[in-house]
DNA sequence: CCTTGACCCGAAAACGATTTCGGAGTATAA
DNA sequence: TTATACTCCGAAATCGTTTTCGGGTCAAGG
C-alpha cells in the first residue's frame, strides 16, 4: 500500500540515490531523469516518509508546546486558541506542524520537557505562562535547546521572548478609573509566581502609588483565574468597609466572575461599580454590560513566538531577540462606575 | 550533548543490542545487568530518539488533528479548545502527543491529507466537522488510514465516529419554544454542506412540521457561524412582517450575534424577543441575558475520539464503533421572550 | 591516441534505535 | 564423558530516507 523511494527506483529503473537527487533538486541528475521521476513520484503519489527523513536530517520540522494548565478544561484560557491559532498558521507557512502536549505545573514537568528535549521529539519549543523562577526556561538553557517564550522570567537568565507589557497596562487601565474619580479601588490577583500576574499587579501599585492612594491590604483578593475565583475575590473585596468602587481584575474571566458576585448583590456594574480586565477575550465583548480591558494581540503574538523560533531553527540570528508589546486599554460599559 | 543508545552502550561495556534489550524488558538479559544498565540510562538522563524508534517501529505515537476553518481566529469556535483539551489530555495518558495542523476546506486539503497520511506523519487522525459529501472521510477510507471523526457523514460510507444528536437538541430546543406559546419562529441556519448545520436545520424543520407550523422561507436566514453573520441575519428575520418572535440559532456566536442585533432594534431579549443557540459554549452562560442553549460535552468527546483511536490503533477492534449522544436542552434567560 | 573534464549515475554508509538469530558458556541429565 | 538444555549476550539486518564518494561515458583538446 505505502509506496517508498525504492517503488519509485525501481519503476524508474534507477537507483534510490538517484530517485532521492531527482527530487531535491541536486545538480548531478540530468533534466530528462529528473522529469522522469516526478512525473512517476506523482502518479504513484509518493509523500516521503516523514520519519527516515527526520532521522536522515536529524530535524522533525515541528515545534512544540506544552500546555501547563492545571484544570483539565482549557476554555478558561480562551486566548489559547487563538494564540495556537497564530503559532499553527505560521508553523504551515514553513511546512512544520505543531505538536501540543499538556502538563501541570509541578515536579512531572520537567520529566516531560526531558522526554520532548533528549528524545528529539521537535526542533524547538514555545513556552508559555512563564513564571517567576521558571525551570523549564532554566532546563531548556542547559540543555541548548531552542525555544521562545511568551512572557519573561525573574531570574536574570538571557533568552528570546515575546511579551505583553501587563504594566503599562494595568497602570493605563489604574489610572483611567482614577481619572474617573475612583480613589478606593480593589485589585483581583492572580496565583503567585505567575510572571504577567506580577507585572500587571505592578502595574496597579505604581498607578495608586503614583496618585497617592494607599493600597489597602483590604482591597486585594486573589484568585485563579477562573471565573468562579473572581466571583469569590469579588465577594471579599465587596465585604469591606467601605466597599471599592471600582476592582481591577488579572484576566478578563475573573473579572467577569467579579461582575456576576457584583450583580447578585444588587449592584448595577457600570453605575454602582466599575470593572475592568485583561486580556480583550471575546467575551469581554459581548458581556453585559461589556467589559472594559486591556487587549492584547494574542492571534499575532502566535505568529511572531513562532517566526522567531523558526528563524533560530534555520540557523539565522534574531535582530530583535526581546520583544515587549505596549497593550491597549479598551474602554467600554463595565468601567463607567459612579465616582463614589 | 545528546546521549544515545552507544554512549549507554559504551559506558556499560556491553552492546547496543543488550542495552536496548534490558531497556525494553526482554527477557533475555540477566537480572543484574538490566538494572546496571537502568541505572547508567538515569544517571546520563538517557531518553531514547523518538524519531529512530518511529523508524524501526514504523508508529509515531502521534494523532493528528486537522482543524478545517477559514478564518485566521479560531476564537470563532471556542469550543475547539475543549476538544483539543479532551484529546490531548487522553493521548498524553497513553504517551501519544498530538499534532496539530491547520488547512482550510478546498483544493489544498488533499494535498495536506496526503502528506499526512503518506508521508505516515502520525499514525492515526481525528477528523472534525464533517461535511455531507466529505472527500476527507473518503480518503482516509480509500487509503485505508485509521481515523475517527467527530460528526457524520451524508456518504452511505461505515466508519466510526463520534456525533452529537443535533437534531435532537434543535428539535428539543424548539419544542420548548413553542410551548411557551411562539408560533413565529426564525431559524438561523450554518453554511451548507456542514453536517452538524443539516442535522441541527433537521430538528427545527421536525418540530415545526410536527407542531403544525408553517416554516416559511423568510424565517430562514443563514450566517457563516461567526457573531456578526449572526448579527447580520438577525437583521433580514427581524425585516419581515411580521417578524418571528423567536429565533433558534445553529450555533452560540451566531446566536449571540442575534441578540446584538435585536438589541440594537430596542428589542429587549428575553422579553420581547426570546433566542436559543447551541453548543453551550462559555460566553453561553455568562452573556446578558444568558443564552439558552443545547449543551454538548465537548471535552469528554474528545477524550472518546482519542480512545477509540487509540484503541483501533492498538489493533482492537471497537465494541461500538459509532456513537451518538443526546445533548441537552439548558434553559437560561434569553428564551424568556412573550409569547407574542 | 591519450588526457582531461563535464556530466550522470549508483554503491554504500550514514541516521539511532529495535529485533532476529546464532553462539558461547554453564548447568543438568544420560 | 557426552549430549542437552538453558541463560545471556552480541553481530548484523532492518526501518526509509539522504548524502558522500567514486566510477563510467562521452566529447573536446592536446
Amino acid at each position: 500500500m505505502a509506496v517508498g523511494i525504492k517503488d519509485l527506483a525501481r519503476e524508474a529503473g534507477l537507483s534510490v540515490a538517484t530517485v532521492s537527487k531527482a527530487l531535491n533538486e541536486y545538480a548531478d541528475v540530468s533534466e530528462e531523469t529528473r522529469q522522469r521521476v516526478r512525473e512517476i513520484a506523482r502518479l504513484l503519489n509518493y509523500q516521503p516518509n516523514v520519519t527516515a527523513r527526520g532521522l536522515q536530517s536529524r530535524r522533525t520540522n515541528m515545534v512544540g508546546l506544552v500546555i501547563p494548565t492545571m484544570e483539565p478544561h482549557l476554555s478558561d484560557d480562551p486566548y489559547f486558541l487563538d494564540l495556537l491559532a497564530g503559532i499553527a498558521d505560521e508553523a504551515a507557512e514553513h511546512e512544520f506542524a505543531l505538536l501540543l502536549t499538556r502538563c501541570a505545573p509541578g515536579p512531572k514537568e520537567r520529566t516531560c520537557y526531558q522526554k520532548i528535549v533528549r528524545g528529539r521529539r521537535v526542533d524547538g519549543l514555545i513556552v508559555v505562562r512563564t513564571r517567576s523562577q521558571d525551570q523549564r526556561v532554566a532546563y531548556l538553557l542547559e540543555e541548548g535547546f531552542p525555544f521562545v517564550t511568551f512572557g519573561r522570567t525573574d531570574q536574570g537568565l538571557d533568552f528570546p521572548f515575546v511579551d505583553v507589557d501587563g504594566t503599562q497596562g494595568v497602570y493605563d487601565a489604574t489610572r483611567y478609573l482614577i481619572g474617573l474619580g475612583h480613589r478606593r479601588i480593589g485589585f483581583i490577583a492572580a496565583p503567585e509566581g505567575l510572571m504577567f500576574g506580577f507585572h500587571r499587579q505592578e502595574g496597579f501599585r505604581k498607578a495608586m502609588e503614583e496618585a497617592g492612594l494607599a493600597m489597602e491590604p483590604g482591597l486585594l483578593a486573589r484568585g485563579d483565574l477562573t471565573l468562579q475565583s473572581g466571583d469569590v475575590a469579588m465577594g471579599q473585596l465587596l465585604d469591606r468597609d467601605p466597599p471599592p468602587t471600582a476592582v481591577v481584575a488579572c484576566n478578563d474571566l475573573m473579572a467577569l466572575g467579579a461582575m456576576r458576585a457584583a450583580r447578585k448583590r444588587g449592584l448595577w456594574v457600570g453605575r454602582d461599580l466599575a470593572v475592568v480586565g485583561f486580556d480583550d477575550t471575546h467575551v469581554a465583548a459581548h458581556s453585559r454590560p461589556s467589559l472594559t480591558t486591556v487587549s492584547q494581540p494574542i492571534y499575532d503574538i502566535g505568529i511572531l513566538l513562532c517566526r522567531m523560533l523558526l528563524q533560530t531553527l534555520q540557523g539565522k540570528p534574531l535582530e530583535v531577540r526581546q520583544i515587549l508589546l505596549r497593550p491597549a486599554l479598551v474602554i467600554r460599559e463595565s468601567s463607567g462606575g459612579t465616582i463614589s
